[in-house]
DNA sequence: CGTATCATTGAAGGCGGTCAAACTCGGTGG
DNA sequence: CCACCGAGTTTGACCGCCTTCAATGATACG
C-alpha cells in the first residue's frame, strides 16, 4: 500500500479513464497540456479525511477512482452527507479556498489534483473549460434537488431503493450497458455512511435492506454486494415515476 | 391588476433594483446593452404556474421582485419544493430548454426574461457573464446542501427556526442592516408552501409556529407576519452553530 | 482462538403524520 | 350593517414509522 499523498505515477491524460467525462472532457490539446503541467495525483484510504470544514484546501481535483463524501455535522453530532463524489466528479470550488464541508474518502480513492492558481487561470483563459464546469455544476445541482425530494418526502424503504437504483445506473453508465437482469452493485459505503446519505439511522438502513432481501427484491453476497434480479421491481419501490429517463 | 405576461414598462438596467446582485451584476456597458435588447418583463400572480415539469421554457430570467418556487411531485401527490427563488436569483438552465421541475409563482412575481438564444450567445461571447453565472450556481449548490442537512437531520422545530432565520437574513441583506432586535419578517409563503419547503405537513408547521409563539421566541401579526424580538434566541433554536457566518 | 469492527435483530417509546373539527378573516351579497 | 361563505389556519386525538437503546451475530485479522 502506498501512503496517502504520494504520487503513484504520472498517467498521461490521453490514457485517463475519465478523460471524456471529467472537467477536462472538452479540452483541446493545448489546454490539456496546460492541465498536464499542474496536475498531480493523491491517493487516500477508506475513511481518511481529505479536509475538514473551514480548513484551507490548496487544490481542486477530479475523482479518478473510488468515492468521496462531503458532509456536515451539527454540534450534537448529527451528521448529514451533502455530496457524493464518484469517478469523474469534481471536488472543490474555484474562487473559494476553504470548503464549508468535511471531505472524506469513503473508499480507497484516487484524485487528480490541480493547484488552485493555475486551474483558476485556465478557467479564465479557456471558455471551453469554464462552460464544462458550469454544466457539471448544474448537473450536480439537479442531483441535489432529487436528493431533496428523497430526504423530504420518501419513506425509509423508498430511500434505500432509490439509493440502490442510483448506484446501479452509475454502474451501468460505466459499463455502457443497461441495468436490467442480474445487475450486481458493490456498495462503496458501509451502513453508517448510507444512513448519513439517506437521513436515516444505521439500524433502519439495515432493517430495510433485510426487508428487501426477505421479499426477493434484492439478494446479498456478504453485506456490501447487492444483486438485483429485476431492476424494474427495485425501481418501482423507489417512488420515482417508472423508468425515470432511462430507456429499457 | 395587469394580466400575467404583459410588459409593464421597460425599466432601464441602470435603475434596476437587482442590477448589482443578479446574473448581470458584472456586466460592462456593452454587455448590458446586449441584454437590454433581448430582455422583457413578465408578471405573475401568487399561485400561478410558470411552467410544468417537462414543458418547454423559451426563456431564462432573473427574479426582480417576489418569490418563485421549484417543486417536484411524486405520482401519489407528495410534493417537495426543491428551489426557492428570491429577488436577484436566476431561473432556468442555459443549454436545456425544459425544466425537470414545476415552476410556480409563490407570491406576486416580476421576472426579467431573456430569450434563450441571445442569452446563450452572450454566455458564449462574454466570459464575465459566464463566470458570474457559475458563481451564482455554486452559491445555489451550497444553499441546496444546507437544505439537505435541514431535511435529513433537523427536527420540525429546528426546521421552522432555520427557515425564519434564512428569511430574516435575506431581509437584512436587502436593507443592509443586521438582524438583531425587533426584526419583522413577512412570510412570502403560506403554511402549505412552507410545509413543502421543509418536508413537513402543514399541520406540523402550524403547530411548531404556535409553540414558538407561546414560548415568546417569535410573535405573530396575522398569520403571515412574524416579529422576532431576539434574533439570537431564534437562531439558537435552528440547530446551526451559533451566528453561522454573520457578524453581530 | 480471541478480539475488534461492522451488521443484524429485538423491544419500547416519541415525533411527526393522518383524520377531523373549530376558528379567523376577508369578501360578497342580501 | 350584518349574515354568509370559502380559503387558510389552528387545534385536538390517535396512530404508525422511525429512532433509541440494547443484545446478538458475522467476518476479518492477529
Amino acid at each position: 500500500m502506498s501512503p496517502a499523498g504520494c504520487h503513484p505515477l504520472q498517467v498521461p491524460c490521453e490514457d485517463c479513464p475519465i478523460r471524456y467525462r471529467a472537467v477536462c472532457a472538452t479540452c483541446e490539446p493545448s489546454e490539456l497540456t496546460a492541465l498536464e503541467g499542474s496536475k498531480y495525483y493523491r491517493r487516500y484510504e477508506a475513511g481518511q479525511v481529505i479536509g475538514l470544514a473551514g480548513e484551507r484546501m490548496d487544490f481542486v481535483a477530479s475523482v479518478v477512482s473510488g468515492v468521496a463524501g462531503l458532509s456536515q455535522t451539527m454540534e450534537d453530532g448529527r451528521t448529514q452527507m451533502v455530496g457524493l463524489l464518484l469517478p469523474s466528479d469534481f471536488l472543490g470550488r474555484p474562487g473559494r479556498d476553504r470548503s464549508p464541508y468535511d471531505v472524506t474518502a469513503l473508499s480507497e480513492l484516487l484524485l487528480c489534483c490541480f493547484r488552485r492558481r493555475p486551474f483558476e487561470g485556465l478557467l479564465h483563459s479557456s471558455p471551453r473549460v469554464a462552460a464544462r464546469l458550469l454544466d457539471m455544476t448544474l448537473d450536480e445541482l439537479d442531483a441535489a434537488r432529487d436528493w431533496l425530494l428523497l430526504l423530504g418526502r420518501k419513506s425509509a424503504r423508498e430511500k434505500i431503493a432509490s439509493f440502490l437504483t442510483i448506484l446501479a445506473r452509475r454502474e451501468a453508465v460505466l459499463r455502457q450497458s443497461l441495468p436490467t437482469g442480474g445487475t450486481v452493485v458493490d456498495l462503496p459505503l458501509g451502513r453508517e455512511a448510507m444512513a448519513d446519505y439517506l437521513g436515516l439511522t444505521l439500524e433502519t438502513v439495515s432493517r430495510q435492506i433485510s426487508a428487501l432481501r426477505r421479499e426477493g427484491v434484492i439478494a446479498l453476497e456478504g453485506s456490501r454486494r447487492v444483486v438485483i434480479p429485476d431492476f424494474h421491481r427495485l425501481a418501482a419501490e423507489s417512488g420515482d415515476d417508472s423508468d425515470g429517463g432511462l430507456p429499457c
